[in-house]
DNA sequence: ATGGCTGAGCTACTCAGA
């Protein structure tokens, strides 16, 4: 079973590379984010054509979420988070393994940039209400996988250079205990779990040379429950599409589970 | 080096991203 995760910054602009994609990776769920547009405007029937579902909380110019899969899926929710500026940020679902059924979250965390602004105020807020929702599930026993842009910088090794990100809306240590706290309730960051002094990167800036220069950031994480652990088969950073023509800023990162 | 690029909405230019 393999479960991507992927920030596509519009999801219409990157049609072909996400077709393409697909071909070339056939994952059976794709998680995306940053959709950038309404679900009526969402190319249900392209990926149709490709043998996907489409479940999708669009939302008008900004942010968006949606999950394609090859299976129908259960319990679709979009309301996980109470949100008072109304940003479709989060989508769930339900996802049959052979003996475990998995509580997918697919997430995009607000920026929370400048700092010292009512968008970090956002940040921090989304964040502890993510959280406290979390906390919840997990006192139910329930196997969860939470993926997506985390917005966060986990830890110094995660920024090709963390002194220009220290006091940053990603990298800033406040943010960066929110994350603690979230794997302390039980869960692995599962590519740090399987890659102990690896330094990879999912993001990098358009501009001034960052990707070749490889200027780049983890921020794009996958999340499982220490009762899936024994579950993974692989975690992988896939740079290609990063490298493609008019590609996002991001790049998949590809979990495999059992 | 708080943005040099990119996308949406719209059709000139702002807002947002990280």
């Amino acid at each position: 079973m393999k479960i991507i995760s992927w920030n596509v910054n519009s999801v219409r602009a990157r049609l072909e590379n996400i077709k393409n994609y697909i071909k070339d990776s056939s994952p059976d769920v794709l998680l995306l984010q940053e959709i950038k547009t309404q679900n009526e405007n969402f190319p249900n029937d392209e990926f149709k054509k490709l043998g996907y579902i489409s479940y999708v909380f669009g939302q008008k110019s900004y942010n968006g979420v949606a999950i394609i899969s090859k299976c129908a899926l259960n319990n679709i929710n979009n309301s996980f988070i109470k949100d008072d500026l109304k940003q479709s940020r989060v989508i769930t679902a339900e996802l049959k393994l052979k003996t475990k059924t998995i509580e997918m979250i697919n997430i995009y965390v607000p920026n929370g940039n400048p700092v010292d602004t009512e968008k970090y105020e956002y940040k921090k807020e989304w964040l502890k209400r993510f959280i406290n929702n979390i906390k919840k599930k997990v006192q139910k026993n329930l196997n969860i996988l939470i993926a997506g842009d985390f917005n966060i910088i986990p830890e110094e090794i995660d920024v090709h250079d963390f002194k220009r990100y220290e006091n940053d809306a990603l990298g800033r240590l406040e943010i960066r205990k929110k994350y603690r706290e979230l794997i302390n309730l039980g869960f692995k960051d599962v590519y740090r779990l399987k890659n102990k002094a690896k330094q990879e990167y999912t993001f990098w800036d358009y501009f001034a040379g960052s990707w070749q220069k490889n200027f780049g950031m983890r921020i794009d994480h996958f999340l499982l429950s220490n009762s899936l652990i024994e579950n993974i088969k692989s975690i992988k950073i896939n740079k290609k599409p990063r490298s493609k023509e008019k590609p996002s800023d991001h790049t998949p990162i590809e979990l495999e589970i059992i």
